[in-house]
RNA sequence: CGGGGCGUAGCGUAGUCCGGUUAGCGCGCCUGCUUUGGGAGCAGGAGGUCGCAGGUUCGAAUCCUGCCGCCCCGACCA
């Protein structure tokens, strides 16, 4: 491709609109522009990235035989409704204002409806039916160029098998090709074990990589690479230890005092000696939840344990419920359920709210004066602390989800009535799997790792073109001459070639834009060395220069793009 | 949806508090000459509903009201 008949709408600034490094190059390399919040258009470069990715994600689902579908974006709501997703999906889902249709999210619907009366056999099962199409999703808030968009390129896969068990197996299947995929392109990942959450599946991993965009926050060790989402991630945490001298309990004065460190400031004591109280309602009751000192209350761990939907009281009602406000509330004299974290288990001589303001209680004793608490894990876990496998020390951060896969099982067959007959002409519903890659989550997590001061950093797998060709001084006919011969030759031996063949931009521009598009190998074509016949190869990686004979330069080039 | 910030030429911005020339600057763009190995120089030029709509005023980018859009934090995230 020649730069001079290209739209290649590269930035010098950064514009003012994009933060993280892969939306700010996205932009600047003139890969994307944006149509409107969370809408991106992508451009002749970075549309050639996606096609990578996407042949990439295709050669590797269809060796697991996969199959790929095309299907429609514009669903019947009545599928929809069928398994009660409109009403799950809520204000996420676009609805058509001039029929009845919505714009599909994702597609277990539309699969399971295809396979509901074809698949019929045992026989013809099990079936990897795939796609790589565009998502519509009304997210409330876009972010991070095309991390979170409203509409968005997802390659989605459905398994459908007889028996949880063989579902196993294309559950196996789909973590082998998810591997190979994210290896073969390039991204440093890592695999959490999530909770199925609402969709009722028994096993489900999620793709990380590490990232200050990200929205997920995991908890990684990278002793043992064991990796959990913060929402049920656990270390090994000492409980606060029991004194053997237990005290009575005692009122104290405590004006204004509201948090922990402020009250640890007023008494001259420890954290580990303060128990922090927060309210949660559930089922429309109040209970009480016990930490140990500045301990972050785990609302996932705490919604497991309570079984249901929980949520912070609000706080008029707090002094409804304990007659104090937040940073006096206590257990001593709390009429409703108490619950604790782990760490206070037992403890004693700890400090905690008096249900009256600006006052506290010392002297508590769990045993003694909390009686009927109940012990759960409930701490949000925090970097440093000990790994519970191998028990060195865990990193907290925030990741980008690239891709997840989990185990449907019938929720969907079932409620479309997609049912096939087993070797005793029993009729069963077919057991799903679910998996998907968000493809420009691909491109974006291999820029924020693969990006230098300059630009981008390409490697061949995905580069738009492998070779960046430029003749410096297209003026001169020696120059011209050369590298338009370079140009047809190195594209007759298979190379995707971006040539700047432009005259009217001068020699450091084009190094600086070269950097900037980040291909693998940059080829210089130069008066000067060209006299000695010569070129120049810099690798954009290491920004390693070497001259080459012109007569080498077809082995050099097999060495450097093998 | 809550909190914060922003909206002036393709991009980056000054001017807005305190209303008053023809809305300024850098990059980019067009023409010409020079230059040609790390984002060139000189000269000339094009390009603006100052986000939109009302209002106040002799006069509004600037003040007031409403709306729209974008970014960040939070809530949300099958």
């Amino acid at each position: 491709m020649k730069l001079s008949k290209s739209f290649v709408p590269t930035l010098k600034e950064v514009p003012t609109d994009a933060v993280i490094p892969s939306h700010i190059l996205m932009l600047r390399a003139g890969m994307v522009r944006m149509l409107s919040a969370g809408i991106y258009s992508f451009l002749p470069l970075g549309y050639k990235v996606i096609k990578r990715i996407s042949d990439i994600i295709r050669e590797e689902m269809d060796a697991i035989g996969g199959q790929e579908f095309h299907l429609p974006a514009l669903n019947p709501i009545e599928i929809w409704e069928q398994t009660n997703r409109v009403e799950a999906f809520g204000d996420t889902m676009f609805h058509i204002k001039n029929r009845d249709y919505v714009l599909a999210p994702t597609h277990e619907e539309i699969m399971t409806y295809h396979a509901k009366g074809v698949l019929k056999s045992y026989k013809e099962l099990p079936q990897i039916w795939y796609q790589i199409q565009t998502k519509f999703r009304n997210e409330p808030r876009p972010r991070s160029g095309v991390i979170r968009g409203r509409q968005f390129l997802m390659k989605d896969a459905y398994s459908f098998d007889t028996s949880f068990e063989n579902l196993d197996k294309s559950y196996e299947l789909h973590d082998k090709a998810y591997r190979a995929i994210f290896d073969r392109c390039g991204i440093n990942y890592f695999v959490v074990g999530a909770s199925s959450g609402a969709m009722g599946g028994s096993k489900s991993e999620e793709f990380m990589v590490k990232s200050d965009a990200g929205e997920d926050t995991v908890a990684f060790c990278e002793s043992c690479k064991y990796a959990a989402n913060v929402e049920v991630a656990t270390s090994v945490v000492n409980s606060v230890a029991r004194i053997d001298d237990s005290k009575e309990l005692f009122e104290v004065s405590t004006p204004n005092i509201k948090s922990i460190d402020e009250l640890c400031g007023f008494l001259n004591i420890n954290e580990n000696q303060t128990a922090k109280s927060r309210i949660y309602i559930h089922d429309e009751k109040p209970v009480l939840v016990l930490m140990s000192g500045n301990d972050e209350v785990n609302e996932t761990k705490l919604e497991s344990v309570l079984g249901g939907n929980v949520r912070p009281g609000h706080p008029e009602e707090l002094k409804d419920i304990t007659g104090a406000d937040a940073g006096s509330i206590g257990p001593i004299g709390f009429k409703h359920r108490i619950i604790a974290d782990l760490r206070l288990k037992d403890g004693n001589n700890l400090y905690s709210g008096a249900n009256k303001n600006d006052f506290h209680i010392g002297g508590i004793d769990m045993k003694r004066d909390v009686p009927n608490v109940e012990y759960f894990d409930l701490r949000t876990i925090q970097s440093g602390e000990t790994c519970t496998k191998c028990g060195e020390k865990l990193e907290v951060f925030k990741a980008i989800e690239l891709g997840h896969i989990f185990k449907l099982g019938t929720k969907y067959s079932e409620g479309l009535g997609a049912n096939f007959l087993d070797e005793n002409g029993k009729e069963n519903p077919i057991v799903m799997g679910s998996y998907g890659i968000g493809v420009e989550r691909v491109l974006a997590c291999y820029l924020e790792q693969n990006h230098d001061d300059n630009g981008i950093v390409w490697d061949k797998s995905l580069a738009p073109f492998q070779i960046h060709l430029m003749g410096l001084n297209m003026k001169k006919d020696s120059v011209v001459e050369a590298s338009e011969k370079l140009y047809k030759d190195l594209q007759a031996e298979g190379y995707e070639v971006l040539f700047d063949d432009r005259s009217t931009v001068q020699a450091g521009f084009k190094f600086n834009e070269a950097d900037l598009l980040g291909m693998p190998v940059h080829i210089i074509v130069g008066d000067k060395k060209l006299a000695e016949n010569k070129v120049e190869i810099k690798i954009r990686k290491t920004g390693e220069r070497m001259d080459v004979s012109l007569d080498e330069l077809s082995s050099k080039l097999k060495e450097l793009l093998a």
